[in-house]
DNA sequence: CCCATAGTTGAACGGTTGTTCAACTATAGT
DNA sequence: ACTATAGTTGAACAACCGTTCAACTATGGG
Protein backbone atom coordinates (compact mmCIF):
# COMPACT_ATOMS: atom_id res chain seq x y z
CA UNK A 1 0.00 0.00 0.00
CA UNK A 2 2.50 3.12 0.85
CA UNK A 3 4.17 2.03 -2.71
CA UNK A 4 5.40 5.93 -1.81
CA UNK A 5 8.14 4.27 0.48
CA UNK A 6 8.37 0.61 -1.42
CA UNK A 7 12.21 0.54 -2.27
CA UNK A 8 13.09 -0.36 -5.89
CA UNK A 9 9.97 2.01 -6.70
CA UNK A 10 11.03 5.31 -5.02
CA UNK A 11 14.80 5.24 -3.89
CA UNK A 12 15.43 5.08 0.13
CA UNK A 13 16.21 8.63 1.84
CA UNK A 14 20.00 8.20 1.59
CA UNK A 15 20.56 9.45 -1.60
CA UNK A 16 17.55 12.40 -2.30
CA UNK A 17 18.21 15.72 -1.25
CA UNK A 18 14.08 16.38 0.55
CA UNK A 19 14.69 20.53 0.51
CA UNK A 20 15.83 20.55 -2.54
CA UNK A 21 13.32 18.23 -3.71
CA UNK A 22 10.63 20.19 -1.62
CA UNK A 23 11.81 23.33 -3.37
CA UNK A 24 11.50 22.00 -7.44
CA UNK A 25 8.38 20.59 -6.70
CA UNK A 26 6.76 23.53 -5.20
CA UNK A 27 8.13 25.07 -8.36
CA UNK A 28 7.29 22.53 -10.91
CA UNK A 29 3.72 22.89 -9.48
CA UNK A 30 3.75 26.46 -9.84
CA UNK A 31 3.80 25.69 -13.53
CA UNK A 32 0.78 23.71 -14.23
CA UNK A 33 0.44 24.54 -17.26
CA UNK A 34 2.86 22.05 -17.90
CA UNK A 35 0.41 20.27 -20.23
CA UNK A 36 -0.74 23.22 -22.27
CA UNK A 37 2.83 23.35 -23.02
CA UNK A 38 3.82 19.71 -23.66
CA UNK A 39 0.70 19.99 -26.43
CA UNK A 40 2.05 23.28 -28.27
CA UNK A 41 5.38 20.84 -28.49
CA UNK A 42 3.04 17.83 -29.56
CA UNK A 43 1.68 19.64 -32.13
CA UNK A 44 5.12 20.37 -33.65
CA UNK A 45 6.66 16.39 -33.02
CA UNK A 46 4.98 15.23 -36.03
CA UNK A 47 6.41 14.90 -39.39
CA UNK A 48 3.32 15.51 -41.52
CA UNK A 49 1.71 18.55 -39.55
CA UNK A 50 5.39 19.62 -39.31
CA UNK A 51 5.86 19.89 -43.36
CA UNK A 52 2.70 21.98 -43.14
CA UNK A 53 3.95 24.46 -41.27
CA UNK A 54 7.04 24.67 -43.35
CA UNK A 55 5.13 24.96 -46.24
CA UNK A 56 2.86 27.65 -44.67
CA UNK A 57 6.27 29.42 -44.24
CA UNK A 58 6.70 29.61 -47.74
CA UNK A 59 2.99 30.80 -48.46
CA UNK A 60 -0.95 30.71 -47.99
CA UNK A 61 -2.08 27.39 -49.42
CA UNK A 62 -5.40 25.48 -49.69
CA UNK A 63 -5.99 22.34 -48.46
CA UNK A 64 -5.75 21.22 -51.86
CA UNK A 65 -2.41 22.27 -52.21
CA UNK A 66 -0.97 20.77 -49.06
CA UNK A 67 -2.38 17.80 -49.75
CA UNK A 68 -0.14 17.92 -53.38
CA UNK A 69 2.97 19.00 -51.46
CA UNK A 70 2.55 15.89 -49.06
CA UNK A 71 1.32 13.74 -51.02
CA UNK A 72 -1.48 12.64 -48.68
CA UNK A 73 -4.92 12.74 -49.37
CA UNK A 74 -7.50 15.59 -48.39
CA UNK A 75 -9.02 13.76 -45.54
CA UNK A 76 -5.43 13.34 -43.95
CA UNK A 77 -4.13 16.55 -44.37
CA UNK A 78 -7.41 18.04 -42.81
CA UNK A 79 -7.12 16.08 -40.15
CA UNK A 80 -4.17 17.50 -38.75
CA UNK A 81 -5.13 20.75 -40.00
CA UNK A 82 -7.63 20.78 -37.42
CA UNK A 83 -5.11 19.89 -34.65
CA UNK A 84 -3.06 22.63 -35.89
CA UNK A 85 -6.24 25.13 -36.24
CA UNK A 86 -7.05 23.50 -32.32
CA UNK A 87 -3.58 25.49 -30.87
CA UNK A 88 -4.25 28.28 -32.57
CA UNK A 89 -0.76 27.65 -34.91
CA UNK A 90 -2.81 28.61 -37.84
CA UNK A 91 -5.60 30.58 -39.40
CA UNK A 92 -8.22 30.18 -42.61
CA UNK A 93 -9.98 32.13 -44.71
CA UNK A 94 -12.89 30.83 -47.03
CA UNK A 95 -12.69 31.86 -50.74
CA UNK A 96 -15.40 29.72 -52.31
CA UNK A 97 -15.48 26.22 -52.54
CA UNK A 98 -11.69 26.32 -51.36
CA UNK A 99 -9.86 26.76 -47.68
CA UNK A 100 -6.51 29.35 -47.62
CA UNK A 101 -4.62 28.24 -44.32
CA UNK A 102 -1.22 30.33 -43.40
CA UNK A 103 0.41 30.53 -39.86
CA UNK A 104 -1.33 32.39 -37.31
CA UNK A 105 2.18 33.83 -35.78
CA UNK A 106 5.33 33.77 -36.64
CA UNK A 107 6.09 32.41 -33.40
CA UNK A 108 6.15 28.96 -34.65
CA UNK A 109 8.52 29.41 -37.28
CA UNK A 110 11.12 30.88 -34.63
CA UNK A 111 10.50 27.97 -32.99
CA UNK A 112 11.06 25.66 -35.66
CA UNK A 113 14.10 27.72 -36.39
CA UNK A 114 15.74 27.49 -33.04
CA UNK A 115 15.01 23.62 -33.13
CA UNK A 116 16.85 23.20 -36.46
CA UNK A 117 19.91 25.42 -35.12
CA UNK A 118 19.96 22.99 -31.73
CA UNK A 119 19.94 19.44 -33.92
CA UNK A 120 22.88 21.22 -36.31
CA UNK A 121 25.22 21.58 -33.92
CA UNK A 122 24.61 18.36 -31.83
CA UNK B 1 -4.45 2.29 -58.87
CA UNK B 2 -3.68 5.72 -59.91
CA UNK B 3 -4.89 7.34 -56.65
CA UNK B 4 -2.90 10.33 -57.16
CA UNK B 5 -5.47 11.05 -59.47
CA UNK B 6 -8.30 9.57 -57.62
CA UNK B 7 -10.62 12.78 -56.99
CA UNK B 8 -12.07 13.12 -53.86
CA UNK B 9 -8.33 11.65 -52.58
CA UNK B 10 -6.64 14.53 -54.27
CA UNK B 11 -8.27 17.55 -55.56
CA UNK B 12 -8.56 18.49 -59.00
CA UNK B 13 -6.58 20.39 -61.25
CA UNK B 14 -8.65 23.50 -60.80
CA UNK B 15 -7.79 24.45 -57.70
CA UNK B 16 -4.13 24.24 -56.93
CA UNK B 17 -1.68 26.56 -58.00
CA UNK B 18 1.20 23.86 -59.91
CA UNK B 19 4.14 25.98 -59.82
CA UNK B 20 3.68 27.26 -56.09
CA UNK B 21 2.94 22.97 -55.43
CA UNK B 22 6.50 22.06 -57.35
CA UNK B 23 8.34 25.36 -55.57
CA UNK B 24 7.36 24.60 -52.27
CA UNK B 25 7.88 20.80 -52.78
CA UNK B 26 11.13 21.21 -53.41
CA UNK B 27 11.89 23.77 -50.71
CA UNK B 28 10.14 21.01 -48.12
CA UNK B 29 11.84 18.04 -49.34
CA UNK B 30 15.16 19.85 -49.52
CA UNK B 31 14.71 20.55 -45.68
CA UNK B 32 14.75 16.22 -45.50
CA UNK B 33 15.51 16.84 -41.91
CA UNK B 34 12.00 17.16 -40.96
CA UNK B 35 12.46 13.68 -39.11
CA UNK B 36 14.66 15.27 -36.77
CA UNK B 37 13.25 18.44 -36.41
CA UNK B 38 10.04 16.46 -34.66
CA UNK B 39 11.82 14.20 -33.03
CA UNK B 40 13.07 17.07 -30.90
CA UNK B 41 9.44 18.38 -30.34
CA UNK B 42 8.04 14.97 -29.94
CA UNK B 43 10.86 14.60 -26.95
CA UNK B 44 9.50 17.84 -25.14
CA UNK B 45 5.79 17.10 -26.16
CA UNK B 46 5.36 14.31 -22.98
CA UNK B 47 4.16 16.25 -19.67
CA UNK B 48 6.33 13.46 -17.75
CA UNK B 49 9.93 14.79 -19.75
CA UNK B 50 8.70 18.34 -19.67
CA UNK B 51 8.51 18.58 -15.97
CA UNK B 52 11.84 16.58 -15.89
CA UNK B 53 12.91 19.26 -17.82
CA UNK B 54 11.82 21.98 -16.01
CA UNK B 55 13.13 20.39 -12.81
CA UNK B 56 16.93 19.83 -14.18
CA UNK B 57 16.66 23.63 -15.43
CA UNK B 58 16.13 24.61 -11.35
CA UNK B 59 19.31 22.34 -10.56
CA UNK B 60 20.95 19.25 -11.59
CA UNK B 61 19.80 16.00 -9.96
CA UNK B 62 19.83 12.49 -9.57
CA UNK B 63 17.74 9.91 -10.87
CA UNK B 64 15.87 9.39 -7.01
CA UNK B 65 15.51 12.86 -6.56
CA UNK B 66 13.70 13.68 -10.07
CA UNK B 67 11.63 10.34 -9.59
CA UNK B 68 10.53 12.37 -5.80
CA UNK B 69 9.72 15.14 -7.42
CA UNK B 70 7.04 13.72 -10.38
CA UNK B 71 6.09 11.19 -7.56
CA UNK B 72 6.62 8.42 -10.36
CA UNK B 73 8.95 5.30 -10.11
CA UNK B 74 12.41 5.35 -10.88
CA UNK B 75 11.61 2.98 -13.70
CA UNK B 76 9.10 5.44 -15.37
CA UNK B 77 11.63 7.97 -15.12
CA UNK B 78 14.72 6.21 -16.21
CA UNK B 79 13.08 5.36 -19.46
CA UNK B 80 12.02 9.23 -20.36
CA UNK B 81 15.74 10.17 -19.26
CA UNK B 82 16.57 7.64 -21.71
CA UNK B 83 15.08 9.65 -24.55
CA UNK B 84 15.90 13.13 -23.07
CA UNK B 85 19.49 11.37 -24.02
CA UNK B 86 19.55 9.97 -26.77
CA UNK B 87 18.72 13.40 -28.41
CA UNK B 88 21.09 15.20 -26.70
CA UNK B 89 18.76 17.29 -24.55
CA UNK B 90 20.39 15.96 -20.86
CA UNK B 91 23.74 14.88 -19.83
CA UNK B 92 24.48 12.81 -17.05
CA UNK B 93 27.65 12.48 -14.57
CA UNK B 94 28.20 9.18 -12.00
CA UNK B 95 29.03 9.67 -8.77
CA UNK B 96 29.24 6.48 -6.75
CA UNK B 97 25.87 4.62 -7.59
CA UNK B 98 24.06 7.97 -8.39
CA UNK B 99 23.77 9.36 -11.41
CA UNK B 100 23.45 13.25 -11.79
CA UNK B 101 21.53 14.34 -14.98
CA UNK B 102 21.27 18.05 -16.26
CA UNK B 103 20.69 19.91 -19.30
CA UNK B 104 23.06 19.61 -22.16
CA UNK B 105 22.71 23.21 -22.77
CA UNK B 106 19.96 26.27 -22.35
CA UNK B 107 18.68 26.13 -25.96
CA UNK B 108 16.00 24.12 -24.80
CA UNK B 109 14.95 26.23 -21.92
CA UNK B 110 14.97 29.04 -24.31
CA UNK B 111 12.65 26.98 -26.47
CA UNK B 112 10.50 26.01 -23.77
CA UNK B 113 9.80 29.98 -22.32
CA UNK B 114 8.88 30.64 -25.65
CA UNK B 115 6.31 28.28 -25.81
CA UNK B 116 5.12 29.53 -22.62
CA UNK B 117 5.05 32.65 -24.12
CA UNK B 118 3.30 31.92 -27.02
CA UNK B 119 0.57 30.28 -24.78
CA UNK B 120 -0.38 33.10 -23.01
CA UNK B 121 -0.90 35.54 -25.75
CA UNK B 122 -3.12 33.24 -27.69
C1' DC C 1 31.90 -12.20 0.44
C1' DC C 2 27.17 -10.73 0.87
C1' DC C 3 23.49 -7.87 1.08
C1' DA C 4 21.13 -3.54 0.18
C1' DT C 5 20.38 0.03 -2.99
C1' DA C 6 20.66 3.34 -7.46
C1' DG C 7 19.75 2.79 -11.84
C1' DT C 8 18.96 0.42 -16.43
C1' DT C 9 16.60 -2.55 -19.53
C1' DG C 10 13.24 -5.60 -22.10
C1' DA C 11 8.66 -7.47 -22.41
C1' DA C 12 3.94 -6.69 -22.00
C1' DC C 13 -0.30 -4.15 -21.49
C1' DG C 14 -3.38 -0.29 -22.29
C1' DG C 15 -4.18 4.13 -24.04
C1' DT C 16 -3.16 7.46 -27.60
C1' DT C 17 -2.62 8.88 -32.31
C1' DG C 18 -2.29 9.01 -37.58
C1' DT C 19 -4.29 7.34 -41.75
C1' DT C 20 -7.95 5.43 -44.45
C1' DC C 21 -12.60 4.95 -45.82
C1' DA C 22 -17.17 6.40 -46.39
C1' DA C 23 -20.57 9.66 -45.62
C1' DC C 24 -21.55 14.25 -45.31
C1' DT C 25 -21.77 19.71 -46.14
C1' DA C 26 -21.31 23.46 -49.12
C1' DT C 27 -20.20 26.06 -53.07
C1' DA C 28 -19.87 26.77 -58.27
C1' DG C 29 -21.26 25.96 -62.86
C1' DT C 30 -24.63 24.46 -66.19
C1' DA D 1 -32.50 21.55 -59.87
C1' DC D 2 -28.54 18.71 -60.78
C1' DT D 3 -23.81 17.46 -60.89
C1' DA D 4 -19.03 17.95 -59.69
C1' DT D 5 -15.70 19.27 -56.50
C1' DA D 6 -13.23 21.33 -51.98
C1' DG D 7 -13.24 20.28 -47.59
C1' DT D 8 -14.81 18.26 -43.02
C1' DT D 9 -15.97 14.61 -39.95
C1' DG D 10 -16.62 10.12 -37.40
C1' DA D 11 -15.58 5.30 -37.09
C1' DA D 12 -12.23 1.79 -37.45
C1' DC D 13 -7.76 -0.19 -37.68
C1' DA D 14 -2.86 -0.32 -37.09
C1' DA D 15 1.20 1.54 -35.33
C1' DC D 16 3.22 3.98 -31.65
C1' DC D 17 4.15 5.35 -26.89
C1' DG D 18 4.25 5.57 -21.68
C1' DT D 19 3.94 2.96 -17.56
C1' DT D 20 4.47 -1.19 -14.91
C1' DC D 21 6.72 -5.32 -13.64
C1' DA D 22 10.51 -8.29 -13.12
C1' DA D 23 15.12 -9.24 -13.94
C1' DC D 24 19.43 -7.42 -14.31
C1' DT D 25 24.11 -4.54 -13.45
C1' DA D 26 26.98 -2.13 -10.44
C1' DT D 27 28.51 0.28 -6.50
C1' DG D 28 29.09 0.72 -1.33
C1' DG D 29 29.02 -0.91 3.41
C1' DG D 30 29.27 -4.51 6.87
Amino acid sequence: MPSKKDPKTVCQVVCFNAAKVSKIKKRIHTVEKVNAIAAIFQALSDATRMKIILSLRESELCVCDISQVLGMSLSAVSHQLRVLRNLRLVKYRNEGRMVFYSLNDSHVVNLIDDVIEHSLHS
